[in-house]
DNA sequence: CAAATTAAATGAACATTGTTCATTTATGCA
DNA sequence: TGCATAAATGAACAATGTTCATTTAATTTG
C-alpha cells in the first residue's frame, strides 16, 4: 500500500505545517494574539482544515509546549560532557536562563501559561511527563552534588524545587514584564547578574 | 454644594462596587472566566454602566492588581517590629509565600498577568510604582542585612532581585500547576518545603 | 413648580474570537 | 468513467470586549 504510506506523510506533513505556522505566528505576535484564523490564513488552508488536526486551540498550544521542552533538552545534551555534577548543575541553570529570555514565547507556553496544561486536566490520569522529566534530570544532578557531600544537612526534592523556583523565578519575573523597576541593568542582564550571585553562594554550599 | 459632593461620592461608591463584584468574581471563577457581562449582571448594573467607570478590561485588571498590592503591604506591616534585618527578610518570605498560595488569583494579577501591565505601556513615561516600591522594601532590607555583615562579597541589587526571583518562583510555579509533578508534599506544601531549604543556606550568609 | 438642561444608565449592535458542521471538492479504486 | 471515501471548506453560532445612539433620572433654572 504506496498510497496508504503516502496519505499518512502528508497529513503528517500538514499538521507540521500548521505547527511551525502557529509557531512563528506566537514568536511574532505572541500566543494572545495569535488566533486559528491567522495560523490558517499563513498557511493558505481554512478554518476548519485546522480543527481536523487538532482538536482545539489548547491542543496546539500543548504540542508547541511539548516541542519546547525538546528543544530545551536538546540544548542540554552538552552537559552530558560536563563531570563534576556542581559544575553540570551551574552550566544547566546557563542554559535554562539562556533558553528562557531567547525564546519568552516557548517559555511562557512551558512554565506560566494554563491553557496548554488544561489538555492535561481534561483526560483523566494524564500526567504532565515533560515536566517531570525536567525536574527528574535536575534532581538526579542535585544528588550526585549531594553525594559528593555538597548541600550537606538539605533534603533532596525541595532543595531541587527551590534551585528550579529560583531560576524560573528570575526568568519569569523578566518574561512578564516585571523585572524593569530594576533599572542598573538592561532587561536581560538582571537575570544573569542574579544568576551570579547566585553562583557566589553555590560555591559555599 | 453638598449635592455635588454626594454624586462624587456615590460615583465613588459604584466604582469601589463594580471592584468589588470583579474581584469576587475573579477569585472564584478565574480572572479568564470573568467577563464584564458577568461583573455587571452581579451589581445588577448595565455593560455599558461598567465602561463609565473603567476605559476597559485592563483597567479593573490593573487596578485590582494595585489593590494586591497595598494588600501585600498591610500584610507586610507586622515586620516594622522584627528588628533584626535577617529575621525580617526571612519573615517577609513567609509571609509573601502565605499571600501567594492563599490569593493566587490576586498574585497572578499583580506578578504574572500581561494584562494590568498594558495600562502602564500604554500611557508613555507612566511606571510600576507598586512593583518598584515593593522591590524597594526588600532591598532595604536586604542593604541592612549587608550593613550586619551579611552576604558579604554580593551585589546589592543582583542578590535582592534573585531573593525576590527564588521566593516568586516557588510561587509562580505552584500557581501554574508546574509544582504537581513534585509529589512528595501536597501542592502548597512543596512550596513551604522549598522556603525552608533556603533558610537553610540563609543561615549561613 | 414646570420646563430645560445636564448627568447617568441602558442595551442593541459591532468586531473579533473559538468552534461546529452541513456542504463541496478532491482522491483513490473498481 | 463512476462511485465511495477522505479532505477541505467557510458559513454560522456562541461568547466576548467594546461603542454609542437612545432613554431615563436628576438637577438646575425661570
Amino acid at each position: 500500500m504506496g498510497t496508504a504510506e503516502r496519505k499518512i506523510k502528508e497529513k503528517e506533513e500538514l499538521r507540521e505545517l500548521i505547527l511551525k505556522s502557529a509557531r512563528k505566528l506566537f514568536v511574532e505576535n505572541g500566543v494572545a494574539q495569535t488566533t486559528i484564523r491567522s495560523i490558517a490564513k499563513n498557511i493558505d488552508y481554512s478554518i476548519g482544515t485546522v480543527y481536523l488536526y487538532f482538536k482545539d486551540k489548547n491542543a496546539i498550544l500543548n504540542e508547541l509546549h511539548t516541542q519546547g521542552f525538546s528543544e530545551l533538552g536538546r540544548q542540554f545534551k552538552v552537559l552530558a560532557e560536563v563531570e563534576d555534577p556542581m559544575e553540570r548543575l551551574i552550566a544547566m541553570g546557563r542554559i535554562y536562563l539562556r533558553f528562557a529570555v531567547e525564546n519568552p514565547e516557548m517559555y511562557e507556553l512551558m512554565f506560566t501559561l494554563k491553557a496548554p496544561m488544561e489538555v492535561l486536566n481534561e483526560a483523566k490520569d494524564k500526567e504532565w511527563n515533560e515536566g517531570q522529566s525536567a525536574f527528574g534530570v535536575l534532581k538526579t544532578t542535585v544528588d550526585q552534588c549531594m553525594a559528593r557531600k555538597h548541600f550537606q544537612g538539605h533534603r533532596l526534592e525541595p532543595l531541587t524545587f527551590m534551585i528550579w523556583g529560583l531560576v524560573h523565578g528570575m526568568c519569569s519575573l523578566h518574561i512578564s514584564d516585571r523585572a524593569n523597576g530594576v533599572k542598573l541593568h538592561d532587561a536581560a542582564g538582571i537575570v544573569q547578574a542574579g544568576y551570579e550571585e547566585f553562583l557566589k553562594i553555590l560555591k559555599k554550599l
